[in-house]
DNA sequence: AGGTTAATTTGAACAATGTTCACATGAGTA
DNA sequence: TACTCATGTGAACATTGTTCAAATTAACCT
């Protein structure tokens, strides 16, 4: 037995092509919507045949899921990537580095929040964990803010905020609405930043 | 001519089929959400054909986008009988009776949100602007409490103020990601505004 | 290398569901 | 009552997710 698993050719075919097929999704649901996802479409362009795609993700389901998952991740790592140094800052690089990512992948984000299983299937608790974490990320620096408040309260209280400024951003990107235009948006959510940390006794940045 | 248009019996029956369609589809979407909601179903509840279901509302949308527009309708009469004596007051009533409303009816809610349109048919200007009038109406009160802003600048902070609600409602009342007890998300919503209020120098109810 | 085997891939067939339209039905009218 | 035409019907079609028996092919053995 090598310790160092040698990749079969067969591994090395599958692989490339789980990734060819995620690639190829994520571009449709990105550009066209999630809506216009069709799996003969990916096979197609994947270069195999619908059974593949089946063989690789069970159903369909899993193909969404699986982009929904990378794009938590994604996510994830650009929100990680706000700097930490000052916890008031770094509020405002949350939101407005949240509002980055959505403008960009608006699709992909939607995909995220709407889509909704077949039957009554649970969603993956672990896609939905780290949808949680991301929205969790508020609560370091608003521990050094309230240094004296409960730590479940500044729980509570960082998916409130988080899940407010995704309310703001979502639907003011939401082209059905009128959308509101991308600089504006960014003013919007300072301002609400600004009051509502001021609320909290915390000093805005302005 | 008749002023007073006597209603055939051919447009009674369409009428009542109508009323019956647009029920069993509410009930539908209501209990089991928007994607168990199937034309033949509709159908054989209303005793009528497919065929007849086309014939009244063009396409399957037209069926949803009816549901949708009837949604708006309930929700903007509700927050519409909220109290406008103390300006507070009604900031705070409306987001709880949207918090209800939502609690009430979130399947109908996510079907307004959540559906697309077929292609990319564009979403329907009236339902857009019934939404987009609910959510502002926070501006009177806001109007009242900030007499020396501008106009425009309470118009977005009334939509602003609105879409954080909606974000923490449609969020907390998700049971996807783990729902958050409705008492809870009351309290959640109250202290939001608390502290968003006091934010904006305005002073709170508690 | 060639033969054997087992896993993988395939795509035709099936199932579910939105949509259409030629025909049947029946309300209105003379 | 008979005629006409708007309306209703549902079988047939189009699209799309899903299955699975057969074909293919990588992996292994001698």
């Amino acid at each position: 037995m090598n310790n160092v698993q040698e990749e079969s050719l067969r591994d090395q075919k599958k692989n490339r092509r789980r990734l060819l097929i995620l690639e190829i999704a994520r571009t449709i649901i990105s550009t066209k919507g999630l809506k216009s996802l069709k799996v003969r479409d990916v096979a197609e362009a994947a270069g195999c045949s619908v059974g593949s795609v089946y063989n690789e993700f069970g159903d369909f389901d899993g193909v969404i899921l699986t982009v929904n998952q990378e794009t938590v991740q994604a996510l994830t790592a650009r929100l990680a990537g706000v700097s930490a140094e000052d916890p008031v800052r770094q509020l405002y690089g949350l939101a407005e580095t949240y509002l980055e990512f959505f403008a960009e992948h608006a699709n992909l984000l939607r995909s995220l929040f709407e889509h909704r299983m077949e039957d009554d299937r649970p969603y993956p608790d672990d896609i939905l964990q780290m949808v949680m974490d991301a929205f969790a990320l508020m609560h370091p620096p608003l521990v050094r803010l309230l240094p004296d408040a409960d730590d479940v309260k500044i729980a509570l209280l960082s998916r409130t905020l988080f899940s407010a400024v995704h309310g703001i951003i979502s639907l003011g990107l939401e082209e059905r609405m009128v959308a509101v235009p991308p600089q504006l948006l960014r003013q919007q959510v300072e301002q609400f930043l600004d009051a509502h940390l001021a609320g909290l006794g915390i000093l805005p940045l302005r």
